[in-house]
DNA sequence: AACGGGGTACTCTGAATCGAGTATCCGGAA
DNA sequence: TTCCGGATACTCGATTCAGAGTACCCCGTT
């Protein structure tokens, strides 16, 4: 019924904020920053707001109170309502059980890759790759310092689990840097055909193929 | 100069379809869709246009000629600039080299974990596990045709990293299941206790854990 | 006593996004 | 012949997003 516009993880941090005790927006922002989210969530003031005033209209939050200290603007508090809960419930459901397309940047890159030179193209891979592993030093030290800290694990799966997946991406940015050196990558020639008049750019040659399937 | 807002990777592939030849929008977004590129683009008319738009309020591209057939409506043929092949060029570099964070919905719906209990967790996380599973059969069966088409790796690169990443992702979700189902996941006791009370949404207990770091 | 920096709590505006809608043409079936 | 579905080529409006800006307070310094 109200699954509308699913869109934006704020909305549903904000419903699980409220699930815990009603909040002023600011508030929520506060403890999700506090709680390292802004890593997993695109956490800023503009959608914050809009999307407060969106789950308002939709009638998953309503406002408790609005209260004001001195002369600071006023904060209203909102909480969370019936249908806030069932909603947050089925979002959480849907996000777990069903995987998406997120459209990982990276992957728009690599679709253009012909656009580049091969050699360019080793050195950004290998400059990518240095910024990688810099990323999982810094990652596992964090990881050291929850685990000394007692964390339970439960609470920093999304961080293990953004690890995974960069592992995944360095082992195989290094095996396309290895294999696109070694020559043996398929379609080599070709590419360094087209971009061998130019020193760096390659205006000519549509990369036609054939039609696929 | 120009990199005042390289968000939506949509322009670059309008700038590296014209750098091939001039076109018109939509005959753009055929290219791409005949190249199979709304796998790793998000490709809709409202997005292209307003992109062209942009582009070419910024000297990125500019109108080559604007014809009609019969009574169809006006279509506008541009062409990319210098400048433009430039841009093109500095945003494949950069995107090439500088891993960005993207925010994988997954990842969000990981860090709200606790807010479903663990025996539905459980559930949800298996039938994930299938959908990868099917999708990485249908993405190993592409594959093959591929190959079998004797298509170059240098044209599916973006496939083999999108099934990589879902293969790191499979595997992580395995794990997750295994540890979750065996008890010894660390916080299954406190995660259990909060959801004990009511059957499916434990409205009570605030994870407050110890303030992080 | 005045000042400056950092935190609180939003507000505003302009840009980006999305999907439905429009209007036309073409080719084949009934 | 006429109708219908699908392709062509956009246009429009309603959200949604981003992030700079505003206004105030508190606290320590000079």
């Amino acid at each position: 019924m109200s699954s509308r516009k699913r869109s934006n993880p704020l909305a549903l941090a904000v419903l699980i904020c409220l699930f815990e005790r009603p909040m002023h927006p600011y508030e929520v922002a506060a403890t999700l920053r506090q709680r390292h989210k802004q890593e997993s969530l695109r956490l800023n003031y503009g959608s914050l707001y809009a999307v407060v005033a969106s789950l308002e209209k939709r009638g998953l939050i309503a406002p408790q109170a609005t209260m004001r200290e001195g002369r600071l603007p006023e904060r209203t508090v909102y909480a969370v309502t019936e249908s806030g809960k069932i909603e947050a419930h089925d979002w959480m459901t849907e996000l777990v059980s069903t995987p998406v397309n997120d459209y990982p940047s990276f992957e728009a890159a690599l679709s253009f890759l012909p656009a580049l030179p091969p050699g360019d193209v080793v050195d950004l891979l290998e400059e990518r790759a240095m910024h990688l592993k810099v990323e999982l030093a810094r990652a596992g030290a964090t990881r050291e310092l929850n685990e000394k800290a007692q964390l339970p694990r439960l609470f920093w799966v999304e961080d293990e689990f953004r690890v995974a997946l960069r592992e995944a991406e360095f082992d195989y940015v290094r095996r396309l840097i290895a294999e696109i050196k070694s020559g043996a990558f398929d379609g080599l020639e070709w590419w360094t055909e087209i971009h061998a008049s130019t020193e760096s750019q390659g205006t000519e040659a549509t990369p036609t193929g054939k039609a696929r399937r």
